[in-house]
DNA sequence: AGCCAGGCTACCG
DNA sequence: CGGTAGCATGGC
């Protein structure tokens, strides 16, 4: 009996593999989690991990394009890059100026590891980078077991009664990683539903608990 | 027209 | 500590 791991099973089975983190240029990899390929791609997931802050990947995805046309999607490229052409590239993902001084302390920190896996420590000491960011790039840019945990992800618990409204990021994601670890024993297994529950726990949170009131028609209520 | 988006920092009491 | 204004473009 582990209700966590019930909601993924009941989202896996409606909505399937998600495929995350999507590539520019290649796209959704479904079933494949030999991702990411090379350190253009780590890079790459890094990038969009700042760039989706509070905002849809449609756009990051164009901020994304503009570099790629640059041929700044690479770390060297954009720790060179002056910063008044780095925010024009990626204005469509908002918050430019945020964002391309985040981005530009993100590459200092990056480029200095030289490959090795960066801790969460050191990288919520980069500024703009915050926990869920933090997670987003160790899970999917660094296939490292840290839960991401998002809005959708506290609505849904909050709503389903799992947790408190006051629950703070640090207690869902310490809930939701010791219920599956409890349940899977493979860390690869565990990787990957680490990788695709917090998928799908966007998809459905984009179906019933993105406009208010919240989780009309959230089918997962009949479970639980 | 208004709300929402795959958040974070700075600053307030 | 907890709470909140500000950040900005784009889609519906």
């Amino acid at each position: 009996m582990n209700k966590i791991y019930n909601i993924y099973e009941i989202l896996y089975e409606n909505y399937g593999p998600q495929g995350w983190w999507p590539i520019t240029g290649y796209g959704y990899h479904k079933l494949d989690y030999n991702f990411p390929r090379d350190k253009n791609e780590i890079f790459e997931v890094c990038l969009g991990s700042i760039l989706t802050q509070n905002t849809t990947f449609a756009s990051v995805v164009k901020s994304l394009e503009n570099l790629h046309v640059k041929n700044a999607l690479n770390s060297h490229a954009i720790e060179s890059m002056d910063i008044n052409e780095l925010k024009e590239a990626i204005k469509p993902s908002g918050y430019f100026n945020q964002k391309a001084r985040y981005i530009l302390e993100f590459v200092k920190f990056y480029n200095s590891l030289g490959g090795v896996i960066p801790s969460r420590e050191a990288l919520l000491n980069v500024l703009g980078i915050g926990e869920e960011t933090a997670d987003s790039i160790l899970l999917y840019g660094y296939n490292q077991l840290q839960f991401k945990v998002d809005a959708y992800t506290k609505r849904i618990l909050v709503e389903l009664d799992f947790v408190d409204e006051k629950a703070k990021y640090g207690d869902i994601k310490a809930l939701i990683e010791s219920s599956l670890k409890k349940y899977v024993e493979d860390e690869r297994e565990l990787l990957k539903i680490y990788q695709e529950f917090h998928a799908i726990i966007v998809n459905h949170g984009k179906n019933f608990y993105s406009k208010r009131p919240y989780a009309r028609g959230c089918f997962l209520k009949d479970f639980f």
